[in-house]
RNA sequence: GCCGGGGUGGCGGAACCGGUAGACGCUGGGGACUUAAAAUCCCCUGGCCGCAAGGCCAUGUGGGUUCGACCCCCACCCCCGGCACCA
């Protein structure tokens, strides 16, 4: 597990953490050896955030705040093997970040471009795009801007194929979550085509210039009576400056880029566009077509230039209709009106190719694939792929994070830190302002510093990396977390990794999630670590809400689990959060579910308690079933089948509210056998309805009872540990759980002697017989046609069919 | 708009491969214990009709497949999440 050390963990945080808690003790006791660590992600604004406010070192609050979450966590209980905690603010594992960075620049997985990239100007850094949610910042909301910076860049989409196929191998995980993936990926496979730009003054003379596009749909390409320019595209500059009407056309290009980029992205504004004047010619039809500029063209997407096929694109032709641009059908669908003047919408689907000149009559899609190669062979044009991920911006203009390990030199350029100089340790900052640039730009003796190369004059990067690239690749450090001479060695890793069991909230589903993907190839490429995924299978457990909401400080309705444990015990507040609903599931705090999970302990100690002297004083004997009364015979039933479910709920499953549930029906039987001893064994012994402990010579009794106590309270303690833990003392087990096995069940002594099946009549449930198990089918349905309760409804009427399923019920079909 | 997940009592939720819908818990009601209360223990608790036996209705809506549907198919409504001018 790996938090945030925001200072408080809230009973939504916590939830996360007792879930692992339960696989991790379960499978312990279970033979597996578990690894179950717990890391902080101690970087990020919010401590650098409070320094500006109170002045208060990021590293002082970071440590306090750790602190106090390490006390709340240990005092849940959670079975962490903190000899393995790490964080990430510290340099023995930033240093590895560094690392990693300088294998990646090395192999150019690590570049450096000026760009224009995502701002907020309250945490006043730049965003990767996974982490701009609906047009602010991921953290604070604060719409975005667009700043031209100079930045680092991780080429996650060198993967970007792989990541996307991989998918596919991602059978454990939320089919959410690996859809979620596939669309960030967006994967589009078309063409790129090329239009030769036509010169201004002879509208038939070529100008050496080509205006590229990407299209998907390249079978429509006879239909592309117009292009259209992002205003950022390259060529605008220069076809503006060679306008007639240069001023006019630089107002409006200048119009649209002053156009709110989140608006622009989401489509709020008005498609509008203008015509620049020139052409440029259709390589497959060879006619001119007008060229645009449109403010709904992305330049960052594709080309930055887009063929217009007003027919076959809702967004072409609605721009077509307006500016009254040439449509002309292309592709005759049965949907397809019988002309361009009868149209009131695009048609979209593949068709037969008209008005395509040699490809007429051709079938799309299948001809795609030769057009390209037409077009290929001309050289106008060739296939691609485009993708709608793009690289991870990791500089980020600010302190509290892993200095990026590059040094400036005027005479050799950008160089990176010699591995034997790492780590390049944060310098200690004392003044927090919140203005300016990167804080690290005014720690003079940081940033000067000397060329690795050539020891002449340099400087230092002042940016400092994303915090998602010390959360990529923290799994792996577990693995080996004190290694002072590598990242983490292969072999503890190999034995480890991958993750076989992950969860997390759904809000990391792409961005976590894909950059810890990601940073897997990168280490497998690198030959240190051997498998493709990093998580087997993943679990997204819901929130914890309150009245309705999220729990949040601010909003003022965080249910802090200190204050849970004071009144009901860890153990308590442990078993509610896990019955109250499954884990993925979303859950509203209520504290009268609390209070039912807090009895529920109390019933099972009173139980345990009335019965420990009886048990524990004696040694028992192997359970003779022969010699069993019904009741006892039945409690036994009861404990196997309740290990079978458990079990499995458990394990495959993860359905911990549904095993809780079958140890709660465990109880109630144990409370209704003692009751019914207490009150027919009258003469071999007693037992208390108050809480009296039982009186019983009889072995039989013991042994059942012993058998189901013992169960219980080892099915119990992952969930309930520390209660378990004391009742299973009190029960005379030496030794502890740590070493107490998992029970077992017989599958035989599982299974009911007796068995309800529902008889059907026309598909109504009319009688139920009871018979023995096993009763041979012959009997089942001459048992159910001989019921009154049946004959009722077939008196008189013939039966046509008799459908008898083993063991679960008779249907019978009358008329 | 596209993609994914959902919709079951007063509430949280069960129902594992198409086979007894509502396990378990909460809430509420009744009883036992107690001078009394709390705690505890036991019973009841989807709706309607009925003295009862029993019957009818019921898993968002409407159809369908099937001896049998919460479960599969078709159409639709609503809720949640993601993507969204991606060419």
């Amino acid at each position: 597990m790996f938090a945030y050390p925001s200072g408080h963990a809230h009973v939504g945080h916590v939830r996360n953490y007792i879930i692992g808690d339960v696989i991790a003790r379960t499978k312990r006791m279970r033979g597996f050896n578990v690894l179950h660590p717990f890391g902080w992600d101690a970087f990020g604004l919010p401590a650098e955030n409070a320094a500006i406010q109170s002045g208060i070192h990021p590293e002082t609050s970071t440590f306090a705040n750790i602190a106090h979450m390490k006390g709340q966590l240990q005092r849940l209980g959670i079975s962490y093997a903190w000899a393995r905690e790490i964080a990430t603010c510290k340099p023995d594992y930033y240093r590895w970040n560094q690392w990693l960075f300088l294998k990646m620049f090395e192999r150019d997985l690590a570049y450096r471009k000026r760009s224009s990239v995502n701002w907020c100007s309250s945490c006043q850094t730049v965003l990767a795009n996974e982490q701009v949610v609906d047009g602010g910042c991921w953290r604070c909301g604060t719409p975005v801007t667009i700043r031209d910076l100079e930045q680092w860049f991780f080429r996650i989409t060198h993967y970007a194929d792989e990541l996307l196929a991989a998918l596919d191998t991602l059978t454990a995980w939320p089919e959410k979550v690996v859809t979620m993936q596939r669309n960030w990926i967006g994967r589009s496979a078309g063409a790129r085509l090329t239009f030769p730009l036509l010169t201004g003054a002879d509208p038939s003379g070529r100008a050496g210039l080509d205006i590229e596009v990407f299209t998907t749909r390249i079978d429509t390409i006879c239909g592309a009576t117009f292009l259209v320019l992002a205003p950022e595209h390259a060529l605008v500059d220069r076809l503006v400056g060679e306008a007639s009407d240069t001023a006019g056309l630089r107002a409006k290009v200048d119009r649209f880029l002053k156009q709110e980029r989140s608006a622009r992205l989401t489509g709020e504004v008005e498609k509008e566009g203008f015509f620049t004047g020139r052409s440029a010619l259709n390589p497959f039809t060879g006619e001119p077509v007008p060229i645009w500029i449109g403010n709904f063209v992305l330049a960052e997407y594709g080309t930055g230039a887009v063929m217009g096929v007003p027919a076959h694109d809702q967004r072409d032709f609605e721009f077509a209709r307006k500016y009254d641009l040439l449509i002309r059908i292309v592709v005759r669908s049965p949907e397809t009106p019988a002309s361009e003047a009868a149209m009131t919408a695009a048609t979209t689907n593949y068709g037969t190719l008209v008005s395509s000149g040699e490809w007429n009559g051709e079938e799309a899609p299948a001809v795609m694939s030769r057009m390209v190669a037409w077009a290929e062979a001309r050289g106008i044009g060739r296939s691609e792929v485009q993708y709608r991920l793009k690289d991870w911006g990791i500089s980020r203009q600010r302190y509290w994070g892993t200095p990026i390990p590059i040094v400036y030199c005027e005479r050799c350029g950008v160089v990176g830190v010699p591995f034997e100089d790492l780590p390049v340790v944060l310098p200690n900052v004392t003044e927090f302002t919140g203005q300016g640039d990167s804080p690290l730009a005014r720690v003079a003796e940081f940033v000067n510093t000397t060329c690795p190369t050539c020891k002449g004059r340099a400087r230092r990067e002042t940016d400092t990396m994303d915090t998602f690239v010390d959360s990529s690749w923290y799994f792996y450090r577990f693995c080996d977390p004190t290694n002072d001479r590598r990242a983490f060695d292969p072999a503890s890793v190999k034995y480890w990794c991958p993750v076989d069991f992950y969860s997390g909230g759904v809000e990391h589903a792409i961005l976590h999630l894909i950059y810890s993907r990601f940073f897997t190839r990168v280490f497998r490429d690198l030959g240190m670590v051997d498998h493709d995924e990093p998580f087997a299978r993943l679990l997204t457990q819901g929130m914890v809400l309150k009245d309705g909401n999220v729990m949040s400080k601010s909003k003022g309705n965080v249910v802090d689990p200190d204050d849970m444990l004071q009144k009901y015990g860890a153990d308590a507040l442990r078993l509610y959060v896990m019955f109250v609903a499954p884990p993925e599931k979303e859950v509203e705090w209520t504290d009268t579910g609390l209070e039912g999970s807090f009895r529920f302990l109390a019933r099972v100690w009173r139980l345990v308690d009335q019965w420990r002297e009886a048990i524990a004083t004696r040694q028992a004997p192997a359970i003779d079933p022969a010699g069993l009364t019904g009741e006892e015979q039945t409690l036994r039933r009861k404990t196997h089948d309740t290990i079978r479910r458990v079990t499995t709920d458990l394990d495959p499953r993860v359905h911990l509210n549904t095993a809780i549930a079958a140890l709660m029906e465990l109880v109630n039987e144990l409370y209704g056998f003692t009751e019914a001893f207490s009150r027919v064994g009258a003469s071999s012994g007693s037992a208390g309805r108050s809480g009296v402990a039982v009186q019983t010579e009889r072995v039989e009794t013991i042994c059942v009872v012993r058998e189901a106590v013992d169960a219980l309270v080892v099915m119990l303690s992952p969930f309930a540990p520390h209660t378990s833990e004391e009742l299973w003392e009190l029960l005379g087990h030496s030794g502890g759980l740590r070493e107490a096995a998992w029970p077992t069940f017989d599958a035989e002594v599982a299974k009911p002697p007796e068995i309800e099946v529902p008889v059907q009549v026309n598909g109504k449930v009319r009688s139920r017989l009871t018979v023995p198990a096993g009763t041979p089918d012959d009997r089942l349905r001459a048992l159910a046609l001989a019921d009154p309760m049946v004959t009722r409804y077939t008196a008189g009427k013939a039966i046509k069919n008799v459908v008898i399923v083993k063991g679960r019920l008779v249907s019978l079909v009358v008329r």
